[in-house]
DNA sequence: CTTGCTCTAGTTAGG
DNA sequence: CTAGAGCAAG
């Protein structure tokens, strides 16, 4: 296999060429970023790198197993295999579980998800006295552990913490919580997310031994997305690239979304001053967007004054200008989305699949979710709350635990708040401390409830027929083999159905939240018959994916797109593209985002406008061949309409790229303001009719 | 312990 | 306007 790089420019081949020494690779949107870094990595094989020694990182699980899909198909899979790819934390994991001992862990060590963190933080709280003291003492959790993440990915230890200066309460509790709950995590033998990589960049720098061992092994170095990384990650990549230095980053400055994550741009626009003998590439030439589209990007983040010059250099000649569209409220802008790409698909007959409708922030896809639904039109979302991860379906998925891994404690607290059933805070003390003097599970403790004074006989009766009703599905699960129809029938006989129906306000939300857990059952059957078809079910591996990965049941993202269309914020749009974007909401407040402006105390990190500029970046660099803009004169906030500015970043298109579409003044509703808004009341009154 | 009322806040997200 | 949280009453 000889690899071809004929289909390749020069600035791509040069990058694919240069593999020794540090090599930063600016790829702009659209400029074959991934075309290099496979091409390289087949490159370094040819050149008889051994796989081994090649180590690709990436953020996202779905980004490393993409790449790893595309060099299977070049390199055969036993090759591609051998690679060391994956996410910072997925390699970080893998070499403390390869060597405990320098990393300081156990040898079995857990590693704590969100929902951990929270539970460790809230306890610490408690301990500390800080928590539930009074109105002006009640603490964003988040806000708490967003500060303790922050500070140890910037090697601010506990220590350290203490003797910051600080503004705002929020510091002084994160500050006093950080110590403790670092102390705990150990006593757990446990680490966080974070320790994934924190703990790989200290005891690189501290242990001599497995710097060597490691420099040694991960001889060329690979990040995508270089633009995203903390400071932390800087580190990692450092220490283990020692003095050979080969190092390759790939990223775009202009795309860096993540600084509220403590990301640091700085990486990037600086890495010459980590790498001493950096050599920069610029891939300026764009693939995937027609000429206005490209035009149009560039002028808006040449407003930008920290970054890597650069532009987008359209390869696609032609194309239409860019639609700025107005409308006079957020309804009629949601209408106009409906009827658009309506007649896009049915009379046009453009694919489901190749349109997106981009927004900042989540909760602005709700109302294109109902136009979509009543135009009988199939869509899926990206980012904001994920399915799974929402109230109805995580009480389903505690259930299923409870069912068939019943020594899931936390699970099985879950599972007896709801549906309410008379069980409260002070019977489930006494459960668990009827657990910790016999070494029982909480579920064992409520199995043998009938042995544990002082409960009342309401709790009781509740806690028998909960008991009963568990077992009964625990039964019916070992005879049958399988687990969707027990659940599905404890979920009915606890009442969990009616719960979650009742809960709901409307018809439609209740059928829409029990859509959810039906979702499950499905994606619960999906997954045994896959593990049925390789000889085991590991209910082990659903829960993983179910709390990892919300992408991984679907499949490919091609699988996950076909047939519709994509409604999603524009950060989980990173990465992305289609033919027609409609980016929605552009208002002042809502992008750029208000909070931007007006910070909030419980606020880590202060937004930046370059971010959010970035962010509008992005949103136009993923339309291919037609971009519309979108915005309301007015809109209803807090129950009221109010008059909206339209964002800044608008002022920056080149007139000459676009053509603006006033819904009220081109659909002749009306020439003044007035009159479009008496047309627009009237309308409503209609519609509600 | 649960229910129902009142108050408040309201970005972005990955492992 | 809503969802979630806190709090007082049953």
């Amino acid at each position: 296999m000889a690899l071809d790089l004929s289909g390749l420019n020069p600035d791509q081949r040069a990058a694919v060429l240069t593999t020794e020494g540090p090599l930063l690779v600016l790829a702009g949107a659209g400029s074959g970023k991934t075309r290099v870094i496979t091409h390289r990595v087949v490159y370094l094989l040819e050149r008889g790198v051994a796989p081994g020694n090649i180590v690709a990182l990436s953020f996202t699980n779905k980004a490393a197993d993409e790449m790893r899909e595309r060099l299977q198909k070049m390199t055969g899979k036993a090759v591609a295999d051998s690679l060391v790819l994956g996410t910072f934390h997925s390699v970080g994991a893998a070499m403390m579980r390869e060597q405990p001992d320098h990393f300081g862990v156990p040898k079995k060590f857990g590693i704590l998800d969100q929902g951990d963190v929270y539970g460790l933080v809230r306890a610490v709280l408690r301990d500390l006295g800080l928590h539930g003291q009074g109105a002006e003492r009640r603490f964003d959790l988040g806000a708490i552990v967003q500060r303790i993440s922050l500070w140890k990915n910037d090697f601010v230890s506990p220590a350290d913490a203490q003797g910051l200066y600080f503004e705002t309460e929020y510091d002084e509790a994160a500050a006093a919580v950080y110590g403790p709950y670092e102390e705990r995590l150990r006593a757990l033998g446990a680490v966080d997310f974070d320790d994934l990589i924190v703990r790989i960049a200290t005891t690189l720098e501290e242990n001599a031994a497995a710097r060597a061992y490691w420099q040694d092994k991960f001889r060329y170095l690979m990040v995508d997305e270089y633009q995203d990384t903390n400071r932390a990650q800087l580190e990692v990549v450092r220490r283990l690239a020692g003095e050979r230095e080969n190092v390759c980053v790939v990223g775009d400055d202009d795309q860096a979304i993540y600084g509220w994550r403590g990301a640091k741009v700085a990486n990037i626009l600086g890495f010459d001053m980590y790498f001493k003998r950096a050599r920069t590439i610029k891939l300026e030439q764009n693939y995937r967007s027609y000429a206005p589209i490209c035009t149009c990007a560039n002028a808006v983040i040449a407003r930008n004054t920290s970054r890597h010059e650069k532009q987008l250099v359209p390869q696609r000649r032609g194309g239409d200008k860019v639609t700025v569209v107005v409308a006079p409220d957020g309804d009629q802008e949601a209408r106009w989305i409906g009827r658009t790409i309506f007649r896009e698909v049915r009379e046009n007959g453009t694919k489901p699949e190749d349109i997106a409708v981009l927004y900042r922030s989540a909760k602005q896809c709700d109302a294109i979710e109902a136009l979509l639904q009543e135009h009988g039109l199939a869509y899926r979302i990206l980012g904001g709350q994920a399915f799974y991860d929402k109230k109805q379906v995580k009480d389903a998925l505690a259930y299923l635990k409870v069912m068939i891994a019943p020594k899931d404690d936390l699970a099985t607290r879950r599972a007896l708040d709801v549906p309410s059933r008379g069980v409260g805070l002070k019977t489930i003390e006494h459960l668990s401390e009827f657990a910790r003097h016999r070494n029982l599970s909480l579920a064992e403790a409520i199995h043998r409830s009938d042995e544990i004074a002082d409960i009342p006989s309401r709790a009781a009766a509740g806690l028998r027929s909960f008991s009963a009703a568990v077992k009964r599905a625990q039964a019916h699960f070992y005879a049958s083999g399988s687990a969707v129809a027990p659940l599905q029938g404890l979920l009915e006989g606890v009442g969990l159905r009616e719960y979650v129906l009742k809960e709901a306000g409307s018809e439609a939300a209740a059928t829409a939240r029990w859509d959810g857990v039906v979702w499950l059952l499905e994606a619960l059957g999906r997954f045994e018959q896959r593990g049925r078809a390789r000889g085991q079910v590991r209910y082990n591996d659903f829960f993983q994916v179910m709390n990892a990965n919300k992408d991984k049941d679907e499949g490919d993202e091609e699988d996950a797109a076909r047939g519709k269309i994509t409604l999603s914020t524009l950060h989980s749009a990173k990465g992305l593209e289609w033919p027609l974007v409609l980016l929605i909401g552009c208002e002042e407040g809502v992008m750029p985002h208000k909070r931007v402006s007006a910070p909030r105390i419980s606020d880590a990190i202060a937004g930046d406008l370059e971010e959010e500029r970035r962010l509008f970046y992005v949103g136009i660099t993923r339309a291919r061949d037609r971009l519309f803009i979108t915005r309301a004169a007015t809109r209803l906030e807090r129950g009221a309409q109010v008059p909206r500015k339209p964002s800044r970043f608008l002022d920056d298109l080149p007139e000459a790229e676009i053509r603006v579409h006033d819904i009220a003044r081109d659909e002749r509703l009306g020439h003044d303001n007035i009159a479009s808004m008496a047309e627009a009341f009237l309308a409503n009154l209609a519609k509600g009719l």
